[in-house]
DNA sequence: TCAATTTTTTGAACATGTTCAAAAAGCGGT
DNA sequence: ACCGCTTTTTGAACATGTTCAAAAAATTGA
């Protein structure tokens, strides 16, 4: 079903790169599938015997986007930094690097929920490979961080971390703010607030707390390794 | 443009419950204005006199369903009950009365947040007797519980409950398990916690934890007042 | 009551996501 | 070079959300 031949990588890519460069102008609305396949130099059946939907496409595009985001964030975390720059750094650049999919908030999420499974081998290991990814870009975050973390929840942080951010891209999705000043705000209030809360944990209260939440948290997200496909 | 004369709102309401009936059976996607319509025996041109588009209809089945939530709710907040307790009634509640609705995610989201402006009077003023209603049921859920929540937070404790619940709210809507299972997981866990930490805003650490977050969500939310209209 | 005006209804038309059967192109073996 | 086979491409067809101009119905003013 889903074409997996040599060149056809080649042709995937011409559509990810065409559909990238209209969704960006046009939004996801907007943009035709027709157009697409156009730019793309093929026909509209042709665009389908590559991606089975429009939304699918998007799915690729937000897979290139974290990719983008990696690739922004990685070289700002320098040892030295602060907790808080680094946690800027990385909630800034990924700002950043959705910044032009706008209107996109569905088409992403369903991607970076439902399944991250992409068109390839949609198998729980790429999805476990795509999150280890961006717990690695958290993981750097911590480890750079000077003074470090408290030892009592340095290994958990990273993991933290990466759960706030996924509620900031779920508040990004529906911000209808002009250039997403909300979510920036957003993210402007809590990188202080989450590296104030790094250093309370020595307090035993606090860490108990912490403990509590993460275990919250945790116990909804899983079964994303698990996934329920729809 | 938004027809308001008197016999009109029944009309609107024929469709409204046409479609709540068809999109519950169907589900959003599957449920085809043609066949909205014709339940509701006008002629597709006239579907479109009343409504927008299929996603205000889904807009206005969410009002629909948050009315339903509060009745199902309201009683159920009973003076002596735990705190946990309340928290666990409403969002139980808010879970089943969503039930029938599942895969109106990103509709439900849309509605909710980008200006919960119904389609009479699109005014600020409605959203802000809407939120009012729900803040409403969880002034109610502290007020009645006993113990009494510490004074430190009794006051504030209402909108964190109502912005939890609102994050809840996404998480269901991209929730794919069966039976939103993990939904009602991280409800059940959350309930506990959150009661929890209402008796520990007693410590001046934990309160100035919480007063920060608190200001960071609201600030966040903030613009909901104010909201940019799309 | 009748004509003018406004509100409501209608059905056709349109745009776009999606499907599909058939044609075309590529390929391996002889 | 030719035959089967698979992969790819194509264009037509379909379903459904949405728009619109014209018809019908209701309302208003004299």
């Amino acid at each position: 079903m889903a074409p997996s031949s040599p060149k056809a990588a080649h042709t995937r890519q011409k559509l990810v790169n065409a559909s990238a460069k209209l969704f960006a102008i046009h939004g996801y609305e907007k943009t035709t599938l027709r157009s697409i396949a156009a730019e793309s130099g093929m026909s509209l059946g042709s665009a389908y015997y590559y991606f089975e939907s429009k939304e699918q496409l998007a799915g690729e595009l937000y897979r290139a986007t974290r990719e983008a985001h990696r690739n922004l964030a990685w070289p700002r975390l320098l040892v030295g930094n602060t907790l808080e720059g680094n946690i800027r750094a990385v909630m800034d650049t990924a700002l950043d690097a959705l910044e032009p999919f706008q209107g996109f908030g569905p088409a992403f999420l369903r991607a970076a929920f439902s399944g991250g499974a992409g068109p390839e081998a949609a198998d729980a290991d790429v999805a476990a490979v795509n999150r280890a990814k961006e717990f690695g870009l958290w993981r750097q975050a911590v480890t750079t961080a000077r003074p470090q973390p408290p030892l009592a929840i340095r290994n958990d942080l990273p993991e933290l971390l990466w759960l706030v951010q996924r509620g900031i891209l779920l508040f990004w999705a529906y911000d209808a703010s002009p250039g997403r000043e909300r979510t920036r705000r957003l993210v402007r209030n809590a990188a202080p607030l989450l590296a104030r809360l790094s250093v309370l944990s020595r307090l035993p209260v606090v860490r108990a707390i912490l403990d509590d939440v993460i275990g919250l948290v945790r116990s909804a997200a899983d079964g994303d390794r698990t996934p329920y496909r729809r």
